[in-house]
DNA sequence: TCTCCCATGTAATATGTTACATGATTGT
DNA sequence: ACAATCATGTAACATATTACATGGGAGA
């Protein structure tokens, strides 16, 4: 994609986990490059400016690869999360039920933490405890759901074939 | 509060928002206390070492309505959203309902795009699309739902006074 | 012509984290 | 004695935003 393109899809999700900057994205796009974890191609079309379009490259793949499955992350925040979910496709098929099954271990975790703060906030708590413990309880157990039933659809699923061309990793 | 249990008190909704650093937490506070938007007292207790406790302005409370009410954000990101709930207690009651409506109306937009999407993205989307797509959907769905059911309730309950005392706003 | 969307980029500035330091208290 | 939790703080470092600059193409 080109830096562009990568805000637009992002920008889908910026009620729930912001969108960058171009102050931020352009120069991160220019370390990638400098360090050869992706490549890039300008690309000129009738009608509309060029576009340079970048693509992640073998090294790329393998660093990504690492990130994906850095130990467990305590602090692991819903955005962490929705990034990683853009990266579905990088994932090895275990790999992305193991990550899903993480996340629903850890936010049953938190569902069950505030369904108890929500019992004493009822009583002595003031309206603000209420309002964001009652928040996150209903946030929680939408996730809860859509992980149990995203986990029951996915075997089923033929995930996508790894595909290397040239220093390129291409994903179909 | 003191800082301790400001980020404690954060700490709660980490997996939804995350939470700060103290290296950013108590410089902030300091900060506050410079320009008089707060006060500190410290509370010496028995068991336990001494805490400063924070205690908000009238001049802070100024400050935090003009946040409040500042212009339509576009960029509204859920943990915004969060981060005013926590300050609930210090919106007028019609300023409160008022925001919780600005919000319906933006997550609303937000859902209604992500079905359109959803129904492409079915097509001729890969994975990460699909899956991504989906979450959103379930959790702007739920957050609907709250959204919906907390506008009908809140209305019965009674919202806090504001209590001034000497130069603190205290809140009951 | 003017404005809007596309598309990229830089520099000053703001903000944040990480790593460290301090010290009291509680439990083992 | 030792580790863990409570509690505060600073400095070096990393990262982000804001504001600007550039330029092509589309439509009013």
């Amino acid at each position: 994609m080109s830096g562009y393109d990568i805000k637009r899809s992002l920008q889908r999700f910026s009620w729930l986990i912001g969108s960058p900057s171009f102050g931020s994205l352009y120069p991160a796009l220019h370390a990638l490059l400098e360090d050869n974890l992706v490549t890039v191609e300008v690309v000129s079309r009738e009608d509309k400016p060029p576009r340079k379009v970048y693509s992640i490259t073998e090294a790329g793949g393998r660093a990504l690869q690492e990130w994906i499955n850095r130990p467990v992350e305590t602090d692991a925040s819903l955005k962490t999360f929705v990034m990683c979910l853009f990266l579905a496709s990088s994932f090895p098929q275990a790999g992305l039920i193991a990550h899903l099954q993480n996340r629903r271990a850890q936010v049953a975790d938190q569902h069950a933490a505030l369904e108890q703060a929500v019992e004493t906030a009822d009583k002595e708590g003031g309206l603000e405890q209420r309002l964001a413990l009652g928040y996150g309880l209903a946030i929680a157990a939408a996730e809860l759901a859509w992980l149990d039933s995203t986990l029951d659809w996915l075997p089923q699923q033929s995930l996508p074939v790894e595909v290397v061309q040239g220093d390129n990793v291409l994903l179909r």
